[in-house]
DNA sequence: GTCTATAAGATGATAGAC
DNA sequence: GTCTATCATCTTATAGAC
């Protein structure tokens, strides 16, 4: 593969984590790259092309990277610890906030909506596999929606790396606030059989009740 | 006050919710506004000046309208509703995409910074007042960190937001699988003392267990 | 493939007429 | 207060030399 393109894939990842989309110009990226602006449109015809293939790669390594992890848990407390670390891990690397940018774009350009739409896909996609695996032996199956829970998730950690951007430690609190209530669907995942029985059929008694 | 003044501040308003960051300009939100682009910076020096007032006076109106209604909120049945009403009117009112894009141009712009901090802060405070007094009737009481959770609430629907703009039915999709997890917070609270009391004690355990 | 040079246009912001 | 006209700077994108 050509060094420029992946130098040039790199830098718009990274002008993006830093600056925002409010940063990111052909030239800054390319200054960051330490090549000439001109090979943006030479090797990727515009600019949001070049946004484009780095945040799907991006997206890619990083699934890629966790599906070994995520293919080892069964329970919900592993998931809540696998959760944790994936979002340290994630953040760190700056990947939360290069999906915020992404989606913020998305709101106004076609190409990076496509681009928006693949990455929470994919993200989603991976989710929800674990997300239905756990739910399977817990009093929930039946009740909870592995599909809208893996978006309502992915999109939450979203919100709040953008909020972190703000407000650090605000975003710490509300993290830790989610890990409590996190616990609290880990008792209910240890109840005995009574009282699952108890606790689905109430659920579903309010459901019908709404 | 001036009429320029206001008709510019909606503009600027309409234009982040319409277009987003990546759509604004001293001469688009004048256009906007039917009036000239020179009259951006007379009335507010900069264009992100007029972006922060307008900001703010937009999360102000809306708290303001809803302060009444939160006051009337003393059990988290109520809340789940009062919290399923605000989103919905919000959005429709294009608020919380607002927010959003101004916590999008935060990352890289100070003044910005300061009004996203300003809004954020805002919903924040009123959210907790609402939370703490909910959770003072419930068997989360000393468990759950009010302050934490109203963060988590208004950042995860930033996300939400965020990711609707390119994926409607996959936002609601997440909505309906959250309001899920809502009434598994209602069934707990409606737990008996005896079951209360054993809920509290086995979250304890598994916090200090951490 | 990579560079320089440059076109064609948008941007924030200001000066000055009215 | 509002307008026109303008500056300096930035933008995406292309043409053409090497």
């Amino acid at each position: 593969m050509n060094a420029t393109r992946a130098k040039l894939m790199a830098a718009a990842v990274a002008v993006l984590r830093d600056e925002g989309m409010a940063g990111l110009s052909a030239r800054t990226v390319a200054a960051r790259a330490g090549v000439n602006q001109a090979l943006v449109f030479y090797h990727f015809t515009t600019l949001n092309g070049l946004v484009d293939e780095a945040c799907r790669q991006t997206v890619d390594d990083s699934v890629e990277f966790y599906r070994t992890r995520f293919a080892a848990v069964d329970s919900l407390v592993e998931l809540l610890h696998a959760g944790r670390e994936l979002h340290e891990r994630e953040r760190a690397a700056g990947n939360v906030a290069l999906m915020a940018q992404l989606l913020s774009g998305a709101q106004r350009d076609d190409v990076l909506g496509d681009a928006a739409r693949y990455a929470m896909a994919t993200w989603n996609r991976e989710i929800e596999v674990v997300v239905r695996r756990v739910l399977a032996t817990s009093p929930l199956v039946g009740i909870a929606d592995p599909a809208g829970l893996a978006r309502a998730v992915s999109a939450s950690f979203l919100g709040l790396e953008l909020y972190e951007g703000v407000d650090r430690e605000g975003a710490l609190a509300a993290l830790d606030a989610l890990e409590q209530l996190g616990v609290l669907v880990e008792v209910v995942d240890d109840l005995g059989p009574v009282a699952s029985r108890a606790l689905r059929a109430r659920m579903r008694r309010t459901r019908r009740g709404r």
